[in-house]
RNA sequence: GCUGAGGUGGCGGAGUGGACAAUCGCAUCAGACUGUAAAUCUGACGGCCGGAAGGCCUGCAUAGGUUCGAAUCCUGUCCUCAGCA
């Protein structure tokens, strides 16, 4: 049975790291599971750590992989910054790697902190190929939520009872739900398609730590990523025509330096707005991970950990030759 | 020292006799999440008890006073800022 190592976690408790010294001892190839590594021209950002002088090798897949420290990591420059990205792209790619490496013999490892992206890939979207409908969008562009909540009663009356309070107070939400409600009244007979990986033999590794710990992580990477130049990075996009408003902008650390670039704010308030979103960001990606009991846990604060995990890696990992 | 303005919850800032534990924003905390997910959204946020409904206590610089009732009116004190000296 083919076989899955999931790497996920808050930001800044080097999922990446540990990634690449188990693909080392597992004979693996990584793929990144983040939607903002997706971005070509977003490195220093978004943390891809990548060597120096790196090239993006590309595959007669359609895809390329970057190779650090000689191991093939899929996932990053997927899109243009100026392009919109999202999990239906994604699952356009992931599984579609993860069994050609299924297919080298090699062991597919995903690592990453979206849990959206993470979730996709093992247990599938149904609803992820359904297009979005930019026409409708518009449409509803300026409505409250009362109001697209209204409208989504009354095409899928199922869907709007079984979202929760904050979802319908959600216009993003609202706005999908309806395309997606208006989608399957237009097309009544078309069968969703799953985009998933097959049935495997998945292992899930959680990193994790105490909240100060992560808290200090993410100061030290903050500064790091000041000081390699992430003003110059911003720039770069900027000169290549990517807007503020992009998604990709969206990112953190990207869109706090709107208001240096364009309001004359000191950077010192910029760099304590960006640590403070981080932080939050890694409170979130916290509230959603901790839901999946499927996930193994390890705290990286303790000295032993890699070895830890490595040992239960191995453990879960020989398996397959005991079938 | 005089004159003027002002002192409200962690911060900014409303409120100028009753509907005030006090609009709102920020920060903080908790949560949601099925095509923007580093996105988006929700809730809590003086203290104590309670699952909740609710109840009790403390409270708008400070000490008094007026009033059935005060963050709001009056007086003293302290402090801050601006202008004049």
């Amino acid at each position: 049975m083919n076989k899955l190592l999931i790497i996920c976690g808050p930001t800044a408790t080097g999922k990446t790291l540990l990634a690449i010294t188990l693909a080392k001892k597992f004979d693996g190839e990584i793929i990144s599971a983040d939607s903002r590594q997706v971005y070509k021209g977003m490195n220093i950002g978004t943390g891809k750590d990548l060597p120096e002088n790196a090239k993006l090798q590309m595959t007669d897949n359609g895809f390329g992989f970057y190779e650090i420290d000689g191991i093939p990591v899929w996932g990053y420059d997927l899109a243009d910054p100026k392009e919109e990205f999202s999990v239906s792209k994604y699952l356009k790619f992931a599984p579609k790697i993860i069994s050609d490496i299924d297919g080298r013999g090699r062991l597919p490892i995903l690592v990453g902190g979206t849990g959206l992206y993470i979730k996709g890939v093992v247990d599938g979207i149904p609803t992820a190929d359904v297009p979005r409908s930019m026409e409708l969008r518009e449409k509803l562009l300026g409505k409250s939520p009362d109001e697209l909540f209204e409208t989504l009663s009354q095409t899928d009356t199922l869907k709007a009872g079984s979202m929760n309070t904050s979802d319908r107070k959600n216009p993003r939400r609202l706005m999908r739900a309806i395309e997606v409600s208006q989608y399957f009244l237009d097309h009544r007979n078309k069968e969703s398609q799953l985009l998933a990986i097959d049935k495997r033999d998945t292992m899930f590794i959680g990193l994790t730590a105490p909240r100060d710990f992560v808290d200090r992580g993410i100061e030290e990477r903050v500064e790091r990523r000041v000081r390699d130049g992430i003003k110059d990075e911003i720039k770069n996009l900027l000169d290549s025509g990517v807007d503020w408003n992009d998604q990709s902008m969206l990112s953190l650390g990207y869109r706090q330096y709107r208001d240096f670039f364009e309001g004359g704010v000191g950077e010192e308030l910029i760099i304590d707005e960006w640590t403070r979103e981080e932080k939050r960001y890694a409170k979130r990606q916290m509230t959603w991970f901790k839901k999946d009991r499927r996930i193994l846990w390890f705290d990286v604060s303790d000295s032993k950990f890699s070895e830890k995990v490595e040992k239960s890696v191995k453990k879960w990992y020989k398996s397959t030759y005991d079938e």
